[in-house]
DNA sequence: CGGCATTATTAAACAGTGTTCAATAATAAT
DNA sequence: ATTATTATTGAACACTGTTTAATAATGCCG
């Protein structure tokens, strides 16, 4: 039996969440169980369950290190560009969904159940993301906060969307352009509506 | 023992994708299993492998009765109103998505494997949809085919990506207004932008 | 029509899943 | 030192997709 005081509970947690983590991104969520994650971390289900509360509540973890990691890859890459910051996080998001497909493609497979609401901490991380592009857009909005807010949302669903039809390749019948260049005509485009109707 | 005469294959076939159809349209995904189809239509798992390999390709089975349903509904809205048909195509889009949750949230959840390639009846199926799409948008490009492809892609992924983070409600993160009013604002915003790049 | 080959259907089994729970080991509190 | 609390375990439960040998039902052919 493991010594209960091998790890703090901080310390399981971390444990727990980084073989998760490992397991997606290297086999995809069919090869993440979590027999699979006791099995790594010399434990059992058992204290899984402890921990985490159910399946979906560890899977919440996973998420937000997902999260996490996409958030320190954006903001990493706005600082070492001089490009404009859109064009920097639409791509960057795109790199973000190929580099670590499993992980990102969980992220969207994965289903709340009614009973579990998504915690505040994870709504947290949620905002930030979207504050960089809401950021992102204000200088192209007359820095008018509302209008940011809601074409961030509306560019980012359109650059999820084609990064959703292009990189899981199930949706890619016609002959499409690559998705880099759907991208930057996404961009140029709705821009281009965004000024005509400043 | 079901006599094998009781259903021809293409009737058995019928039966069993109506059954599962009826399994996720109620009970989502989650109450959607081979047993669970099988009890339903009087027949055993093994039959439900006879005609459909696996249940990946049942599911693919579930997804054409879906595709073929979405077609229907949007054909018929394109028929019944006046109004500019990329506008019904997007908001009929939506309304399928949030009538019928389950299914169309399932036709994203499902990934194919490498092994189970898409086949060409799911394909022409997928095509006949963009199609509607590339149709509509025609007289807003000049009727220049190819423009109308690229836009249609991206105007597709845009309203799929609004749907994605709005009927699903987990993102729902911003005080973000509602869809429609969010397609509203991608078909006015970029459609200005296509007009002015013309 | 009878017998043979084919095909459809079944039941049972296998390895895996999430989840629960009593028993027990390890710690904290008194 | 004894008691209360908590962490961990292993076994169980009811599921899941999938495979397979046996068998029932049919089509074919002489």
């Amino acid at each position: 039996m493991a010594r209960r005081s091998d790890h703090s509970r901080p310390e399981l947690t971390e444990l727990a969440v980084k073989a998760g983590v490992e397991l997606i991104e290297k086999k995809g969520l069919s090869g993440f169980s979590a027999r699979a994650v006791a099995r790594k971390i010399g434990y059992t289900v058992g204290t899984l369950y402890h921990v985490f509360g159910d399946m979906d509540g560890f899977m919440l973890h996973i998420h937000g290190q997902t999260l996490d990691d996409l958030y320190a890859f954006l903001t990493k890459k706005l600082e070492r560009s001089k490009k404009p910051s859109l064009d920097i996080l639409a791509h960057g998001y795109l790199d973000f969904a190929r580099a670590h497909f499993n992980r990102w493609d969980a992220l969207f497979t994965f289903r709340t159940t009614a009973s579990n609401e998504i915690p505040p901490w994870y709504a947290a991380k949620l905002r930030g993301l979207f504050l960089l592009t809401e950021t992102a857009l204000m200088p192209h909005v007359g820095n008018n906060e509302q209008a940011a807010q809601k074409h961030a949302r509306i560019l980012w669903s359109g650059i999820h969307g084609i990064c959703v039809l292009s990189v899981s390749g199930k949706l890619d019948i016609v002959n499409a352009d690559k998705a880099e260049k759907q991208i930057d005509m996404l961009l140029e485009t709705y821009m281009a509506g965004v000024e005509k109707q400043l």
